[in-house]
DNA sequence: CCGGATCCGGGTTGATACTG
DNA sequence: CAGTATCAACCCGGATCCGG
């Protein structure tokens, strides 16, 4: 994108992370840490490749992005992670526009990670930590107690979670930020195994 | 800007404020309250004007902007306002950004408001409000403590400010931000009237 | 002068095909 | 798998024009 030129922060944020696509990237790499070319695609849908090749070198030349040991793998530098609050802040100012469905529009699993981070929390942080196993149609999730009143949220699986859950995401967003009852989830196909404790210790917070 | 048509709370707010400009644009009404058309291009040095229009437009149709009674007036909805949150994030993540010096860029002293807002702080929330009239070469600002530990910050003249700070733009934050002591801004240029003790208040909060 | 609308050249994006 | 090449369509910036 062309630059602003304007003597003013906000002005000079989007010079670096004001093109199209460029924050949907970052929002990629906080989700999975780092990734390949092809798993960025694959979280990118509607992206052309060479706009996707053309940000990323751009992202690293303003060194949001480096290369991991293995290459052909990125990973946001501290800089980059450090955009994690104005992602934050744009999901929080969109949430209104969440209540309208999915329609027509392309929904992954792992998009919900971050709003899991954000929202969620661990009403009883001195209790022993507890995992939770999310499994969404086309993702793995794992939560985690943070010991601090927070939960971490990250895609992967865990080795002995306390409880999984498994149905689709609206279900079991649902039952995780308390909008659906245990029962009304079930009615939508979601199922929960393991300790239903480990479920109530979470809320949603500020 | 085309959707990108994915189910994910940063992507549909960026379908709402991703377009070029259009955070600038809310950044000129979070500064100014309400602005005119062509007080909007005045303080969005570079927009087209057929692109102003189509923004407002858009805008408009989205929420976030309203016509004030004098129907060629703009102002932010609440909606709108609530996007303060979203540009004080990116303000944030940028101010590593602006410690190289405007150079070609362009400046207007009112783009100064919302950083003011952001990071000045009231040490004496107690103590009895305080008015500081700020002169810029090229616009008045106002800041007065809000009794609450923050201090609010807004273009035009008070009335009967406790002191007056007149100079040019890095002069006049390098001391409210305690870069530079009053004997430095002094040689830059800065010129201090009224009651000192009524600036040294102040302080850079988070 | 204010608040735009219109037109045009150039740059950016998106879709697809292709390559080491 | 990880991109590059190509090209049409669209968007942006600048200039000009216009009605109140």
């Amino acid at each position: 994108m062309r630059s602003y030129r304007q003597y003013c922060g906000l002005a000079r944020a989007l010079d670096v992370v004001g093109d199209r696509w460029t924050l949907l990237i970052v929002r990629e790499l906080l989700i999975r840490g780092s990734a390949s070319y092809s798993e960025l695609q694959q979280g990118l849908p509607g992206i052309a490749t060479n706009l996707l090749a053309d940000r990323m070198r751009q992202l690293e030349r303003a060194g949001l992005v480096e290369r991991a040991e293995s290459q052909a793998v990125f990973r946001l530098t501290s800089r980059g992670q450090a955009l994690e609050d104005v992602v934050a802040a744009l999901g929080r100012w969109a949430s209104p526009l969440m209540r309208e469905s999915a329609g027509k529009d392309v929904v992954r699993g792992h998009w919900f990670v971050l709003p899991m981070r954000l929202y969620l929390r661990d009403r009883t942080p001195d209790a022993k930590p507890a995992t939770i196993q999310v499994e969404l149609p086309d993702q793995a999730i794992v939560l985690r107690t943070a010991g601090d009143g927070g939960v971490t949220s990250n895609v992967g699986r865990a080795a002995a979670p306390d409880a999984t859950l498994t149905g689709a995401a609206t279900g079991v967003m649902g039952l995780l930020s308390g909008k659906l009852t245990l029962r009304q989830a079930r009615a939508r196909g979601v199922k929960l195994t393991g300790n239903a404790a480990a479920l109530q210790r979470l809320t949603i917070g500020a």
